[in-house]
This record gives structure tokens, C-alpha cells and sequence, in this order.
DNA sequence: CAGTGGTCTAGACCACTAC
DNA sequence: TAGTGGTCTAGACCACTGT
């Protein structure tokens, strides 16, 4: 494993900013010096000093004025997790700090029927079924179903662990998973449904998606039921102006 | 109205790079030509190449990796009303199809209270608070309540027409929204809450939303629910990659 | 090793905002 | 007019990937 010892200059002059945010007490709204001071302050170049105001501005900590300044747009808290990153149940599960575990899971192989359009197949190819009940430090966190063409997996699919990430599943397969098409619906799930859950009805929000790897390829079909009382989905949603 | 004739360089390369992807019939997955080649063959000097880049790889078009190219992301066209997208009730409802209207509205002024911090104002200052019942072509749409920082407004507060849009309404006392904070729960609610429902309970997504304007003031905060037999949200995820 | 994108500099000029 | 951020260049070196 090789490292960077510094981290580059521009993440430097960024933590440079943020700290000189707080030091000096600066509020939402107010101004932050030019472009010019802040290179001259700094001893680096103004591309350096642009990058890192191009960060903090993407992340939503200050806002550039053509012709007026740069000013402070808010707390420098960054969303974690936005819903518009995509990340695996895996993933998210570790996001809220817990261990994730798997205990439940079906496995069978089923004609793509109705899903066909969506996964880009045929309504007889041959897909692997995969239900699951995720759990974050034994808690009840979503519950998973995901269907799989069986052509993309290059392995015999006898011999899969499901137990894990479906991301690495897909990805030691050759499919980097790369975006997904997510509809979302509230959902309640009782004991029927679901008979892991404790209560005899649950909330959960259903993430219905299709997800693609790198080539523009549907992988993976999937309802992802995630727990209201794990997850909080977070999302900064930005106007279309002019 | 001044005009610049000639759109910025960056942005011309971008739509050069556009048209060579089309008249190579490049698809997703393919590697482009390396900034090297592309800033020789457009004449312009690299960091310009760059900025053009990265304005595609924002948009989900390219995918950049380190030490080995540049690739063609295929992401399938903007979704329409994506939830990553802001748009208001309002708006929303026209988007389904739907004529708006508001069938029921109370109004009253109330102390900031618990949300001063997330609305930048102290806990005793004056918040119009506004309950609404928006609906879609007389079916119910959603349950809104807004609260709104008395000193928003310009005009007295005993004479606004709380009928329409928010957005509307916000803009016309100076402050257009730019964006929000929001976050996702499903809810349950019983006629109870919400006594003009038909069924005993019904399911809603709750956005709990604050609103910014483009200066970054916070101007509103908002629970919406909206109704899951009404509305559908869809998002496009992006993995972070490489 | 060669080739890719990533970082960084110094300097020039343009476009917009305010006074 | 003065001062801001926006665009653009030419050139240098670094870090990562594959052979």
C-alpha cells in the first residue's frame, strides 16, 4: 500500500478555509475574503485556492457571486449518505455505525417473466432469486429482494455466498455497479410478509431499483425494504433556476 | 439584456466531445481519447479540456480513473421530476397530470420554538405558521405544514393569499428558493391527523424539508406528505466510483 | 517502463457588480 | 472606475495503472 504522505495542497487550503470559518466566528451569509487575499494568504496558486472553493461550494458550505464575492451558505455540515449516492444495504448499514449481518436467505431460479423489459433479457431467461433479511447489530434493517440474470454471473451460481454485499457479488463477477433507477414508495409490511419482524406491522421504504453497471448493462433487479426505524434517507434538493 | 455572444470555451469543447461521441457511435464502457490527444486536437489548452470534463462526469455522462482514462458512463436520460430535483407541491401536482387546489387552511402565528436553530432564528421569534390540504383534481395529494420566519415577508402577514404555491409566495417577498434539506420517512396517518382522508389510515411520504433561498437563508420549513396512491418518487443514484 | 489522469503554478484577460 | 469571480493558457511535476 502506498500513500500520499500530504494530502494534496487544494484539501489542505479547503480545511485551511473551514478552520478560518471558525476561528474568526464567520456566519451564513457573511463574506470571505477574495480569491486573491486567500492566495496570497495561503502561498499557493489561485487554480489551488479556486479547487478548493469549488469543493466547499459543491458541498454546499459557500456560494460564489460573479463580480460580488464568495460568502457563507451555510454550517459546514456535509449530507452523509445522501439517497443520491447510491450505496448497497451493506453499506448503509455500516453508515449508521452498526455491524451488518444476514439471516435469513432463500435462493431459487426463476424465468425473468414480467421483468424482462426492465432487465433487458428475454421472459425465459433464466434469473437467481435472492430474498434476504438484513440486519444492523442484530436489529431488523431491510428486507431484500434481489433477481439476477443468471448470465451475468460467470461462476457456477451453486456455489455462491450470498451472505454478503450484492455490489462485491456483482463486481467479482466483472460488473462494477455504476447507477441505479430507484422509484420510492412507502410501504407497510406485516407479520405475513415478513415474520422476523417483531411487531405485527412494520413502516418501511421501499427502494424499488434497477441497477447498471459501467456499461449501461441492467444487472440487478431489486426491492430493497429499508426499516423506518433504522434509516433516515437524507437528500439536498436543488431548484432548477433561470 | 447583455449577452455574451460567444458561450464560454469549456463549454463549447463539452458539446464538441458530445458530438464526437455520437459521430463515433462510442457506447457505454468505451474509452474516450486522453485529455493529451483532445486538448491538441481542439486547439485549447488543457485545463480547459479538464473543466469540460468534469463538467460531464457532474452530469453523470463520463467516468474518470486515475492512471487509466477516461470512460463513457451511460446514465439514461434525467429522469422527469426526479426527487433530487426541487419542486413544490405545486409543482408536483401539475407534473402527475393534475389540476391543484387547496381544500382547507389554517393559519396562525406561533414562536419559533425548537426549529430557531434549523430556520438561523432566535426561539422567540414571530413564525407564520400554515397548515394546507393540497389536492389533485379534488383528490387528496398531500397534507402540508409550513412554518415560516414572520420576518420573511415584506408585505403585512394578515393580507397573503396562502391559496397558491409557496415557492410563489416566497419569491414574491425577494427570497427564491435555491435548494433544500430534506429527509424521508414513511408515515402512517390516521383520519385522526388528517380527518379529510376516505380510509382509516392512509400512507404518506413524509418530506420534512428546509428550505434555502439563493443567498442561503433558510426561509421555510416543511413537513409535506404526500400521498403514496397519488405520487411516485423516482432518483437516479450515482456510485461513487474510482 | 510508458501512458494515464491529478495537482499545481504564474500570468493574462474577460464579465459582472457596485459605487 | 475599482474590485470581484470566471475563463484560459503553457508548462511542470506527481500518483496511479498496466506491461
Amino acid at each position: 500500500m502506498k500513500l500520499t504522505l500530504d494530502k494534496p495542497l487544494q484539501i489542505r487550503v479547503q480545511e485551511a478555509i473551514i478552520d478560518m470559518i471558525r476561528d474568526e466566528s464567520l456566519l451564513p451569509g457573511d463574506q470571505l475574503p477574495t480569491e486573491s487575499e486567500l492566495y496570497k494568504r495561503f502561498g499557493v496558486g489561485r487554480s489551488t485556492v479556486r479547487e478548493s472553493l469549488a469543493n466547499l461550494v459543491q458541498q454546499g458550505v459557500l456560494l460564489k457571486m460573479q463580480g460580488k464575492g464568495t460568502f457563507i451558505r451555510s454550517v459546514p455540515v456535509r449530507v452523509k449518505n445522501g439517497l443520491d449516492q447510491l450505496f448497497s444495504v451493506t453499506e448503509n448499514i455500516k453508515a449508521v455505525g452498526a455491524v451488518p449481518s444476514t439471516s435469513r436467505i432463500n435462493v431459487k431460479t426463476i424465468p425473468a417473466g414480467e421483468l424482462s423489459d426492465k432487465l433487458s433479457i428475454g421472459a425465459k431467461d433464466p434469473c437467481v432469486w435472492v430474498e434476504r433479511v438484513r440486519r444492523a447489530n442484530d436489529e431488523i434493517a431491510a428486507y431484500c429482494i434481489d433477481i439476477i440474470p443468471k448470465s451475468i454471473f460467470s461462476d457456477n451460481i451453486d456455489k455462491i455466498d450470498y451472505k454478503g454485499s450484492l455490489f462485491d457479488l456483482l463486481a467479482q463477477n466483472g460488473h462494477l455497479v455504476s447507477h441505479s433507477e430507484s422509484t420510492l414508495r412507502p410501504t407497510m409490511l406485516t407479520k405475513r410478509d415478513f415474520p422476523e419482524m417483531k411487531d405485527s406491522v412494520g413502516l418501511f421504504l421501499l427502494l424499488e431499483e434497477i441497477f447498471f453497471d459501467i456499461s449501461g448493462i441492467p444487472v440487478c433487479y431489486s426491492n430493497d425494504y429499508y426499516s423506518s426505524n433504522v434509516f433516515d434517507f437524507k437528500i439536498i434538493r436543488k431548484r432548477q433556476l433561470g
